[in-house]
DNA sequence: CTTTTCTTTTGACGAACGTCACAAAATCAT
DNA sequence: ATGATTTTGTGACGTTCGTCAAAAGAAAAG
């Protein structure tokens, strides 16, 4: 069961087949209907997801009431709403399906049982996150480097189904733009 | 010795006498002068840092040949330097020091040997990169969330010792906008 | 197929930004 | 102290941005 996730998980540190088989025994699955939610603002985050299959995306709103959109997730992505479950405070953020989704989830008191079984799982848990770490300096370092159009610009080379797959009002905020602005960028091509 | 490491350590995860005497054999030292490079673009980063005192600053080229920072550090933060450490590949970034500083350094060779000795480390490591990676995720929020002239304020709000300590020129990258505009912001009021 | 709803584009306008050049102020080194 | 260097502020100018309002286009619902 779940291979692609098995095959994810391998890429980053092999796991043993018994080690999988424990794991295994912990994964729950959710299916979300597009603009569903899988977790909205306010609520506490308790466990650790994976999108196998769909799209979502992260937003919150700021002091104007505006949609920010912070990351899109992809079939194979972990999501990293990490401040919520880590500090089990309310999230800031939500996470809405923009296509149907399927979504494994590890609840987090399993997961820390886990922990404590093998360090195995630690050891995976810790590179899983320096993945998403490094992720999330590229995406601060891509916001203060470039200009709203390079930013366009390089997206449309190196992350081409941002555009293609994305609505464009949420992809504006993404680059830290209006979406108007980001129309007129596309414009003057 | 190094009772602000310790410290540190303590509030994020009670580390034992035991793992605290091991782990102290693996502190190694570093003094910096102002404008000292901790890390250079295009080195390998081969320690996780902690800054004991000082100041150091983050900062990258783009491809206008502008220095673009991204991150400061004051006393008893941990670097957030991830990606050429746990990928082996060449930093994209340089660690400077803006005022004289001492930095506490780990060896990732050492710190290996540790995680395989005592799950504790491992946990702790794991510990600190969620922090690392909320900080981050708060980064890039803000950065898509406010108007240049809201980023300062917030700045001047939350965090008054960015505009006490570094200079200006370096503030105006992390905050997305020109030296120039900068100024013309604090004009404003 | 038609209507409704949602998304994207366009127009107009004022505000803010980036850039270049230079002036003023502060800091550093001798 | 004083001259050199670095940092910060200002002026002018063209460009781009955000906003509001409305139109055009695409997608969803009946």
């Amino acid at each position: 069961m779940y291979p692609s996730l098995k095959h994810t998980f391998d890429k980053i540190l092999k796991i043993s087949d018994e080690d999988w088989q424990t794991f295994e025994s912990i994964i729950e699955t959710k299916n979300l209907k597009k603009k569903d939610y899988l977790l909205r603002q306010g609520q506490i985050c308790r466990a650790v997801y994976f999108l196998s299959s769909g799209i979502i995306r992260t937003f919150h709103l700021n002091d104007d009431g505006k949609e920010i959109n912070t990351a899109f997730y992809f079939q194979n992505d972990f999501l990293r709403e990490i401040e919520s479950m880590t500090n089990h405070t309310p999230s800031k953020k939500n996470l809405q399906a923009i296509e149907d989704s399927t979504v494994l989830f590890f609840d987090k008191a399993k997961l820390t049982a886990l922990y404590e079984k093998s360090d195995f799982y630690q050891k995976l848990g810790r590179m899983i996150l320096e993945k998403l770490t490094i992720i999330e300096q590229r995406y601060s370092s891509f916001l203060t480097a470039y200009s709203p159009k390079e930013r366009y610009l390089y997206i449309l080379e190196n992350r081409p189904e941002l555009i293609e797959q994305i609505p464009l009002q949420y992809l504006a905020s993404y680059l830290g733009i209006s979406r108007e602005s980001l129309s007129r960028i596309r414009k003057r091509i």
